[in-house]
DNA sequence: GATGAATGAGAGTTCATTCAT
DNA sequence: CATGAATGAACTCTCATTCAT
């Protein structure tokens, strides 16, 4: 929905009749509906309305819905991974950089929160479009790779006395962040719970600290 | 199908209860139904027939598809509570007692994944439901008095250097534990994550070891 | 088209939600409607409306269009052999009995135009739904066995010569029955063939001399 | 797709027909296309493909579908009439000519289903195109001038005793080799007839020798 | 208390046709 | 001469909901 404007104007300006455009137009607006209601509420009208296109085009260049589904979660990791790469840790101490991270990822989340909401909704469906991504291997985080490195520049500077799998450290971030965009909701209503911006903020203070705590603790994955 | 000759059997012991039981019938079949496929994807006319009851008498007790939803949400945290209760920590150490909770919530979670379906799909809905549920706060997790009174008597015992708010290590342990079982599938595709109970469980260990370590920290919430 | 004004009667007597009696009008609604404008050219929203009832009630009863059209392709079978049942020739000589099979089938034909356009149909379809008929070899037809003994009768009596195979007797009645049936349109167009009663009746005498001519030649099939 | 190539080769040598070529290749395709699946069931699209053009060209050419399916049904009797011009029945006795025009018809017939799927097709639509055809007189049979002298000598000769209308006959002959290919499907389904060229041959056979008795019967008609 | 029969409104998808180059 | 891009209208089919008993 926010995003429409954007969309819409981009077009716009373009003109019609360029392909190219058309498909972008049309995979924004799938992105948008598909993470706001999900696959079954999505509406194939409300995309083509959206993307400023007729439904036949959108037939023409995806398919069905099913398949137009499927762009539009590989382009939901696509724009995420893109974003990830903004972030820069080598200048970091390990500490620091570990700390930077986590705040990134928070700030991710909450700022893009139709990438949970994508990942729900396909989690919901079984991961069976997911797994249709011929490239899925490709589309994983980026931040692994800087965490890696994070890792085993800590381990060198003896700092971090555990000797961590990149894969588990990051599951623990990720977890430590998904959770409270995600249930965002429902925590508000349920626990009260603040979801602002400040509150998620605190909250990633304390994952940082539990994270970079338990990195600290002599201790090895057997 | 399999529920609908036990529903109907239930209702054949005709007497006083048969309202009773077919309602609670038509709410589970409901909670099975949304939790599978969310609120959009679900049929009234397979719960009914999961019910073993006709769909106009689903719409006598309930009302519409919205209120049926509502109620299944309501149920989900019922019976969620309902487990917690399960749950013994009185004779075991604050170390050992939020290791035992945090294992505890990783099982019910991973035992009960509907419960995360239902969740996620009622953010999706921007928690709409919930917040029309009169009784909300007494829905509460039941885990946050145990807690409660775990992190005291660490305090109380020199082990926990941190005063932490019960709710605030709640959102660590649920943070950790929610993540891994609400996105299986994904990350089994895209990360080759293995989400077996062996995995999971470990995944809890590191938890378990990260807010063990947090809570030993020094430190206070502002 | 023709028919419609029974069916949509005989539901306004009877009154609604009678499953029998709908099931019967849709079924008459969409032989109509399949043998009108064919399979493609035929319209669900039309046999509903035709059949006074809704798409829904349609689809519950049927599945799809293509059931649907199945059904009354096996419905085209049933009325037509029905028909054939009244026609008695056990008392008319052998040769008579020919002249009024001729006949009878050529007025049949004739009068239930909607038969032909049926097997047309379903021949443009390349016969993949009568093959899929489950009791597709008892809609055979039953002058089939009248024939037969006709032709026994007129072999014994020594009135016929020849030896000849019941079901080539058929094709050869059928053959000349059909042709001016089918192609009124275009005959009439073309050739300025006259395809009102009394012309078809006059072709259909021409038919019965030769084949009665051919019965009465001496030959046997090989 | 087979053809593409090669009308596609045709239009390379660019010249002065091209124009022409590029009709003729959505001619064809149109007919090919029409009568394997009818008029609903034909698509606009198939015949553009199929004739290695777009879609725009043929609606310049053609009009729209309607006409174009004037033009290929006009297109189906001109082929037809072109192979009738290849029967030769001036050297053959008048009894050898009809046995030759029989068996030729139904060689026609056999080899060319489509005209006969074209002529059902045209008449499921009530001849609504064929009146519509400005020289449709001229597309009438040439078999029947043929049949005609055949006739006339054949009475000249004596050995036909009938004084038959050429139309007459050519009806006889026509519904004969007609059924049994426009039906094919149906018959090998219900009746189990074999429709293979042995078969079909057989069956003219003895239409032959229905017709000719026919002609040699003593008889006017009135 | 319970249900078989029925439907209005709307879903995804297709198709003949036209626009703009 | 020719076409890639685009669409209004219509199609088959579905779904939450109600009627009549």
């Amino acid at each position: 929905m926010a995003r429409s404007g954007k969309a819409t104007a981009t077009r716009a300006r373009r003109g019609v009749r360029d392909a190219e455009a058309s498909r972008a137009a049309i995979l924004q607006a799938a992105l948008d509906e598909f993470s706001s209601v999900g696959y079954d509420g999505a509406r194939v009208d409300r995309i083509a309305a959206q993307a400023g296109l007729s439904k036949p085009l959108l037939y023409d260049y995806f398919g069905d819905k099913d398949e137009l589904y499927k762009a539009a979660l590989r382009e939901a990791y696509v724009q995420i991974r893109a974003g990830e790469e903004q972030l820069a840790l080598e200048a970091l101490s390990p500490e620091d950089a570990v700390a930077a991270l986590v705040m990134f990822t928070m700030t991710h989340f909450r700022t893009r929160p139709w990438f949970i909401t994508m990942l729900n909704t396909e989690n919901l469906r079984q991961g069976s479009s997911v797994s249709a991504i011929g490239d899925r291997r490709e589309i994983q985080s980026k931040l692994l790779v800087k965490l890696s490195d994070v890792l085993e520049r800590g381990w060198d500077d003896g700092v971090f006395l555990r000797r961590a799998k990149p894969l588990e450290v990051y599951m623990l971030i990720a977890s430590l962040c998904y959770f409270p965009v995600s249930n965002r909701f429902t925590l508000t209503e349920v626990f009260g719970f603040d979801t602002g911006e400040e509150s998620l903020n605190a909250h990633a203070r304390r994952a940082t600290e539990a994270v970079v705590g338990w990195l600290k603790q002599k201790g090895d994955t057997p």
